[in-house]
DNA sequence: ACAAAAGTGTTTTCGGTACACCCATGC
DNA sequence: GCATGGGTGTACCGAAAACACTTTTGT
């Protein structure tokens, strides 16, 4: 029996790599870096580092997002590993991507300017170093699968928002445009949204009534299949 | 500019497992082998083997299959990595899981009996060492998650088969019992099945018809979101 | 003739979609 | 008083669900 070890030619180096989605009510954005080490550094980058011994790789980009970008506490998921061979030039990596959806303005405190991060709308990334631009198409992907079913997009959202708002961030995301009208019903036929008595004055004359999202019951029907999106075979593809 | 290497103190190994799905007609199964090597030598297990510095994960998780049950050509697709600090007691391994559903007759030629590999019921797994057991439970989940929007289970399935069997794969898989009237509607109203000639005559005397998937139609169709199960919200948890 | 499974049709209900007008306000 | 965006209602259509009887054939 030898249990101390297995033949470690084979071991390797994993990073984690971290897809911060921010809307910033008109735009959905993209949090990215540059790169604090070569090779290509100076280039823009996701948030990256390597897994040490000793922690999880929830850890490891947990600890990644924070020393680079200084935001606390984001629920990230999984999104899936990368492993080309040559995918980092300088050796062999894995990378094991990571998503969030986080609301901008919650998080600006955290983000100090001691942090080069940078938010860049969607529709404007520059170029990305490695595979990273691979990692943005899928996760985008990912976000609308899931946002067609799941009410996963009022993570974007600050607490008080308005339909329009709402609305406007939907079309973002599947980059289509949908009927008020429809729209409004099917989210409010939901019993996810409690209504408030104030008005958001900024964006229109009239005024757009606030509304929060129930979390109690948003936790309960997580798992309701939703489906906001009238024809999600026609997704558009990033 | 120090191109050639970074900080190798956090090398470590990566692992792939591989979970394969199989329907033998009347149950839903899971491909297991006997490990090999300690520890837990002899315990029940996944298909799984370490990451080479020249592959990649997708490459590992194929040859490992191959080189444990002997199947080849078997489409995998990425799960989930599990990277828990003790999940392998001997040393810091990350496994990378994959899974695939497989037709158990149109493999049973490549798995001959020089491999150890055996179909277990889903309803009847052995104990399971180390996280394995976790990773069905996801494994599963996702299965149901995607069998509900996107044509797959005829992957289980042999090429003729039968609207009796295919909703018993449905049930089995959602644990539920379905009306049949309303499934042969749906299922037949995709267009995605071909009516043959011939019956099958085993298990009924009446016989059930025999269809083959419109190979052409599924491919086109994969991303149509279908919905065969009345409730996705009651999925019931493995 | 009867047991056992295959196969089929109708009605109701509900959710999805298309579509157009009035409202409140700041200028 | 008018331009701007917010907010609401209705009619039509198709898909989902509930539901029961007939057919075939081996024994």
């Amino acid at each position: 029996m030898r249990l101390s070890h297995y033949s470690s030619k084979n071991k390797m180096l994993v990073a984690v790599d971290c897809i911060i989605f921010g809307f910033d009510g008109s735009q959905l954005n993209l949090l990215l870096i540059q790169r604090g080490f070569e090779p290509e550094k100076g280039k823009w980058s996701l948030m990256g580092g390597f897994v040490q011994k000793e922690e999880t790789i929830e850890d490891a980009a947990a600890r990644v997002l924070k020393e680079l970008t200084g935001l606390n506490d984001v629920y990230m998921e999984q999104l899936h590993a990368f492993s080309a061979i040559k995918r980092d030039p300088t050796e062999r990596t894995i990378s094991i991507v990571f998503s969030s959806l986080i609301n901008i303005r919650e998080y600006r405190r955290q983000m100090n300017d001691d942090y080069h991060a940078q938010w860049f709308p969607l529709t404007k990334l520059p170029v990305l170093i490695f595979d990273h631009k691979e990692m943005i198409g899928l996760a985008l992907q990912k976000l609308r699968y899931k946002a067609a079913f799941h009410p996963i997009v009022f993570e974007l959202l600050p607490e008080k928002f308005t339909l329009p708002q709402l609305q406007n961030l939907y079309e973002l995301i599947y980059d289509q445009v949908l009927d008020k009208r429809n729209f409004s019903r099917k989210i409010l036929s939901t019993g996810l949204l409690i209504k408030q008595k104030d008005k958001e004055k900024e964006s229109s004359k009239r005024g757009a009534f606030y509304y929060k999202l129930d979390k109690r019951k948003y936790q309960a029907q997580f798992n309701s299949f939703l489906n906001f999106i009238p024809n999600p075979d026609n997704f558009r593809r990033p």
